[in-house]
DNA sequence: TCGATTGTCTAGCGGTGCTAGGATCGAGTC
DNA sequence: GACTCGATCCTAGCACCGCTAGACAATCGA
């Protein structure tokens, strides 16, 4: 069995191998020039190999959107359990969020922007971003106030992020505000 | 002179063709099946036409956008114009944005989402762009509260409405709470 | 050692945005 | 009214896209 065993190792690997590069190609030149070929030279194989692990494009991106939505649980988390206070803790949380989509442009797309193929909002939501909700929801609940549901009020926070980011990044909003931005969102949406 | 007039309106006319045709396309089956082989065939004439018209497919898009953009500012002008006190004028606004996002989603997706070559928060930023925001801005101005920046202002509240408009949209957000959301929003965002 | 299975590649399909270059048509001139 | 010539438009094609069928080679179990 030993010999299957291996295969599947080594299968398993050129997985995260395309899933990297992916990611590694998006930051660099956008998403638009991750292309199944391009993709498929730079792991160098053929592009049908792609599709013996992917159903297609669409997959991969999703891919990269779980292995981001990891990633920005942990980085909010860790910005929160940095601060002392509720309020200081949701400014933290703000402030991670959109340094995260700052410093993550393309993986913050396969997670928000494009279409990964995942469900959201719903039963069958993968695990990560679940988790990634759960760590906003952590921080926002002790300033959601009193008789407003805290998930409701997380996804309007949430929503509020989201927005910010998005529209700066796409240089919609002139980036140089951002702080005082996020200090009058954390101010009229916490209930301290 | 009176042959290069009716020439010149007839190209002005068909200009109008091709951006109402996808317009048109892009509401009925998505940006995605708007191409330039399907918009050719929808207004009777070849590919090349529409070359001669816009430099490409993203000046295409732009020019929805900008229609979008007049027909938004309009539309949020009604609405506010339509109710009575500051409060009530901001719930109307809101509810006004989010209903137009969600009625157009493929203009809404010309003007935010989608590359359409448009210069913002710029000082050659077209003029549709900067009225809307004006339209935003004009009932945003009496809640901004003491001391903070109406433009600032507005960007934070535009930023929350565009999120939860795309977060919608792409059923990041269930939909049956969009009111309660909103009513969130305006209590904590607006200084009555 | 042989047949079967698994894995990978080459080649190609129908589509995309965009453009070069030739055909056509009509306006202005004699 | 015939003719010239420039504006206008179309045919054909480029390089690329996501994706897949089918040929081929390597590896496995018997």
């Amino acid at each position: 069995m030993s010999v299957q065993e291996r295969k599947e190792r080594e299968r398993a690997s050129r997985e995260r191998l395309i899933v990297a590069t992916a990611r590694e190609l998006a930051e660099q030149q956008g998403w638009d020039a991750v292309t199944t070929r391009r993709l498929a030279e730079r792991i160098e194989y053929s592009q049908p190999v792609l599709y013996s692990h992917f159903r297609g494009k669409r997959e991969i991106i999703g891919a990269v959107a779980l292995e981001g939505a990891a990633e920005m649980a942990v980085a909010l988390r860790a910005a929160t359990s940095a601060a002392d206070g509720p309020r200081a803790r949701v400014t933290a949380l703000a402030r991670a969020y959109l340094h995260f989509a700052e410093r993550n442009p393309a993986v913050y797309d396969a997670m928000f922007q494009l279409d990964g193929g995942l469900a959201f909002a719903h039963e069958d939501t993968p695990q990560p971003l679940k988790d990634a909700f759960a760590a906003l929801l952590e921080s926002l609940d002790e300033v959601a106030g009193d008789g407003v549901h805290p998930a409701l009020f997380t996804e309007v926070f949430w929503a509020a992020l989201h927005g910010l980011a998005t529209l700066t990044r796409e240089g919609r909003l002139p980036p140089e505000d951002t702080e005082r931005r996020v200090e009058l969102l954390v101010d009229r949406l916490a209930k301290v």
